[in-house]
DNA sequence: TTCGCATTCGCAACCCGGTTGCAAATATGC
DNA sequence: GCATATTTGCAACCGGGTTGCGAATGCGAA
C-alpha cells in the first residue's frame, strides 16, 4: 500500500508535511519524538505542523505515541490492524538507558494479573529497559 | 520507623517539608504528582522546595519516580527494600484513564520476554490501563 | 481546467512542568 | 551558642506541548 492512498484510506488529506513523516516512521525501527522527526526532515514543515500531524496519526490509528523515559511523545508506525477506535493493545516497549531510543516489540505474551477488587482493566503495556543493540556494541 | 529516623537514614536532613511530604506519600494508595503535593499541603513549602524534596527521595530511595500518562512524574514512597543504588525492580503499575491516578501494584509477576539479538535487559515494568475502584463506582 | 470550500499550514503567542543560580534561612556537629 | 554545610525561596529560564487565526492548499464538483 502506498503511503498516499493509506492517508487518504484513513481520512487524511495527502500533503507533503503527511507523507514525509509517515515514510520516516514506517522506515524507522525506533519509536520518534516530534524532536526527531525534526531532525530527520528539516525544513519540510513547522513544529506546529509536525505536532498535528503525529496527533492526527495517533487519532486515525496510523501511529502509536508511547513515552520515553523522559515524558516526551515519541511515534511509532502502526502495523496493520490498528484502526481509529482500537490500536494493538498488547505491546511492549524497550526502552535504551543510553540512548533513550525507544523499540516497538511485537508477539509478547503478556501475564494475567489480579487487580486490586473494583479495578477494572483495559490494556496492559509492558515497558522494558536496558541496552539497545548499538549502545550494547559501543560499550 | 518515624519519618525523621527514616530521613536520616537516607542521609537527609530532617526539615518540615521533607516530613510533611514523606508522610504524606507513606499515607497514600497513589502516586501523587507534584501538584498533588503542592494542593495538599498548602503553604508548606514552595514548588521548587517540593521539586528537590521529591527529586532527593529518588535519589536516596525513599520514592519510586513513575510517569503518569500525560508524561508528568509521580511519586510513591518506597517499600521497605528499596536503597539508593537498587530499587525494587519488578514493579507494576495501574493508571486509571478516568481520573488519571496511578496506583502500584506488589507482587506481580512479569514474563519472560525475548529481545532482538544484542538487547541487553535490565528491568521490567507492567504497566494497566483501565479504571480504578473509584472511578468504576462512579460511572 | 478552473472554482469553491473545507482542511491544513505557519506564525506568534501562551501554558505548564521541570530546572538552575544565588542569596537568605536553617539543621546539625562541636 | 557557634560555625558550616545543607536546604529553602525567589526569580528567571527552558523546552515540549498547545491554541487562535489568517494565509495557503488539497480535492471534489462544475
Amino acid at each position: 500500500m502506498d503511503t498516499s492512498s493509506l492517508l487518504r484510506e484513513h481520512g487524511l488529506r495527502v500533503t507533503d508535511a503527511r507523507v514525509a513523516v509517515l515514510e520516516l516512521l514506517q522506515g524507522s525501527t525506533r519509536a520518534l519524538a516530534q524532536h526527531d522527526v525534526e531532525a530527520a526532515l528539516p525544513g519540510t514543515a513547522d513544529r506546529v505542523t509536525l505536532f498535528r500531524v503525529l496527533q492526527a496519526f495517533e487519532e486515525v490509528g496510523l501511529a502509536h505515541k508511547v513515552m520515553d523515559a523522559s515524558g516526551v511523545a515519541c511515534y511509532a508506525a502502526c502495523k496493520a490492524g490498528c484502526d481509529t477506535h482500537r490500536h494493538k493493545d498488547t505491546h511492549a516497549h524497550f526502552r535504551c538507558s543510553e540512548c533513550g531510543a525507544v523499540f516497538c516489540l511485537e508477539h509478547v505474551e503478556l501475564p494475567k494479573v489480579k487487580l486490586p477488587a473494583g479495578f477494572k482493566l483495559r490494556e496492559s503495556h509492558l515497558e522494558l529497559e536496558g541496552m539497545c543493540k548499538g549502545c550494547v556494541a559501543v560499550v
